[in-house]
Formats: structure tokens, sequence, C-alpha cells
DNA sequence: CTGCATCCGCTTCGATACTG
DNA sequence: CAGTATCGAAGCGGATGCAG
């Protein structure tokens, strides 16, 4: 299995030699959500082949950037993880995400959609500076087969900027939507009161609380100019 | 021209299409050093094609990230550059840079180094936490066709973090040495007395200063686990 | 079922040659 | 100097096969 390489000594193209084949980031942040199988990976990456995905992830595994894990029986499964050296990627994929708003709209028509890249992307958008002393609760339908399991986030604000945490719990003000709105609503495009009247998002609590939303990330500062 | 998409309505997928190609992140980083000719990109990417570099600066002209500016004669020619949308991309590469350090050494036999890149690494290994007051100027030789230029630096640490300034100027102490060398002594692997008395690298100023150099710098924190 | 390996046709790449 | 043209080689996507 031939690997390419830059003959350059620097960083940038060590870094790019691993990370900038095709499907490599688009793994990593598969893995930014969590443990996965190997056909977790080839559903949540439609359009990867096998061979491509098999090759990626034992590149990164002899990189060291991921292992993998086996599952005992009752239902034996591989499990691709991040190792500690992968966590490394995850300012790479915090960059690039931060890049990517300025190309992210339009949807395109075969565009999909994985509900758990949700709180992935929005910790890569968690404002820096002192933001309102909010805690916004966002859910997102995870409908795999309508088990209807949620994708669940807290947003806090704070003098120290915004934290995400991947968890529910008590919130000023919580947002339930498709995740296809959450752009939208966390950028300003679409107001959060007048989608509550059309009944286009659930609501528990103030929805004008909602209109915090751009002031905790910095989703609008990066879809512009 | 075709162009590669991903069918994910994700902002790090459209990071990958624009940004995750051969040669694409490297030609970034050429035009974070300055503006350049067709033909310098040619020399300073070895192993590129005339092709490919015209496709990659086609994509980013069309994305409107990379602009040309003609210069008129005496000495016409074409410069390409980034447009304020394309500085966006500078926080991508640094976090590459950053994350690329864990693969960096050991420089392989062909590696080409030039001069240039050393001052947009350092800029992203730069720490962001107090370190010591100290000015330390490096100069690494660009020797192209022995015109014997030097390109300048000059690094100050102080409470809100290193700055690197891409200029001369009076220092505490000035450091000149191939760039090889530049990531062993950052990173503290060697010990810039011992190669003073070994005639390996110039000092003005007291040599013992240049132990500094990792206080200033992230390089050896990035280099381990 | 999961985790791949193999084959095939298409796209992309690298090297060289050539042009305004 | 700034590219385009060409062509063999490598990489890729999709389908299929197969062992545990």
């Amino acid at each position: 299995m031939p690997e390419f390489r830059y003959a350059q000594f620097c960083p940038l193209a060590r870094a790019s030699e691993i990370l900038a084949e095709r499907w490599t980031l688009l793994i990593a942040r598969e893995l930014a959500c969590g443990p996965q199988r190997f056909s977790d990976l080839r559903r949540r990456l439609p359009g990867v082949s096998s061979s491509v995905l098999a090759a990626r992830l034992a590149r990164l595994e002899e990189r060291g950037l991921v292992a993998r894990r086996e599952v005992p029986p009752p239902s034996p499964a591989t499990l691709y993880e991040f190792t500690r050296k992968g966590e490394r990627m995850l300012p790479v994929l915090r960059e690039l995400m931060r890049f990517g708003l300025l190309f992210t709209e339009p949807m395109r028509p075969d565009d999909h959609l994985e509900p758990e890249w949700v709180p992935v992307a929005l910790e890569a958008f968690a404002r820096g500076g002192p933001t309102p002393e909010r805690t916004i609760g966002i859910r997102v339908p995870d409908g795999d087969g309508e088990g209807d399991r949620d994708v669940t986030l807290l947003l806090r604000g704070g003098p120290a900027g915004t934290r995400v945490e991947r968890l529910d719990g008590p919130a000023d003000v919580t947002l339930r939507c498709e995740p296809i709105l959450v752009l939208a609503l966390t950028s300003g495009q679409l107001d959060p009161v007048a989608l509550h009247e059309e009944g286009r998002i659930e609501v528990e609590g103030d929805a004008a609380l909602l209109r915090d939303l751009p002031a905790l990330l910095d989703v609008s500062d990066l879809m512009t100019v």
C-alpha cells in the first residue's frame, strides 16, 4: 500500500500527507462523535467505498492516531476510536469547521446530515469571549428507525466564553428542531419566535430567549466576508 | 473541470472539498509567505506539476480565496495572493502545523526546506500564555543564488504571549543558523551554547539566552505524546 | 451480520513536451 | 513567464465475494 509523500521538511506538509486525503478528515469527525464500528462509519459517510475506508483506518492506526477495540460477544464488533495522539486532530477539525462555514450554504439536494454532527460543530463555533449568562438546551431528533432518541446538548454562556456540554439537563430554554435548522437559528438568519409560531420548532420555555443563540456562538461572524 | 463533492451538509465536508486536495494546503502556505508568481510556486513546491498547480490556483480563485494581480512592466508578472476571504485559511494552517509537529521528525533524505517557512511556522507555535520578556532575533540564510539575503524575524515574549514579527531589529540575542537547526533549537533538543562552541550557529549576544527559546514557543509540547 | 479483499471502469495525478 | 496538451500510472467508487 503506497503512501504519498511531499519532499518537504515542514510540519504542514507532514500533516497534509496524513490528513489531506479524501475521506480522512470526515472519518476523524465521526470518531469525534465517539467510537464507531466499520459499518457505522460506512453508513455515516455515504459514498465512501469499503476499500478506501479500510485503507484510511489502517493508515490512521499505523500512525498511532486511531486504535481498535474488540467488543466481546454477544454482539461482537470492532470499535475504532481516537488515541490520545489522535485527539490532537481536534483543533484541526475545529478550524476547518470554522473555515468551512463560508461555504456551507446552500444545502445541496443530496446532502446527508447526521444529527450527531451538531454538537461537534457547535463546539467548534463556541465563542471564546464573554457571552450572555444563559443556558440553552438543544435537541435534534436522531430518527434512526423511528427510535426517536434525541441528540442533546447544553450551551452555557459565561464570562469565560460559551461551553458546550453533550448532555441533557435544565436550561433557561430548550429547543428541539431538525438539524437542518440549527445553522439558520444560530446565525440569526431565521427568527426562533416566528419559527415557533409556525410550529416548525418545539420550545420549552420562552422562545424569545433563543434570540441569544447568535451571541453565544461565532456562527454569524464566520459566515460573512 | 470536474470538482469532487461530499454529499454532506457539514462545514467540515465543505472545507475538505476545498482544502484537502493534494498540494492545495502547501500552496496556501506559500501564499502565507506573501504574494507569489506561478514560477515561484513551482520552484518552492518541488514535485508539483504545472497542470495541477494551474488547476489549484484556478479553483482557489474561483472560490474567492486567491486573487491574481498583474504587475506592470518593466518586469511584468502575475502575482497570486490571498484575498480577505483567503486569509481565513490561516488558522487552519496554524493548527495543521501544530498537529504536524508530531510527525515532522525525522527529516527525509530529499526533503526540501524553504527558509521563508520558518517565520510562518514559528507564528503557529507562538505560546499564548505569559512568556519570558525576551526579544530573540532569528536569521536564516536564504541562499538563492548566493545572494545571501537572510530571512529575519523577532520573537518577542511578554505577559500576553509570544509575538512573532517578520522583520529585523534590536534583540537581546540574535541567532543565525541553517533552517534545519531551528526546530531542534526551539524544541530544546539541541543546546545553543554547545552548538555555538562547535561553530554551527552564529550568535550576537549571550548564547545562553537562547535557552529561553523553548519557553517562548509550544514546540517541545507539541512534539511529544 | 461484520469487516474487510478483489475486480473493474473512471477520474486524478505526475512527468514531459510544447506554446503564446 | 505562465501556462496547455498529452499520456501512462496511481487513486477512487461501486459492485461483488467471502470468511468469521
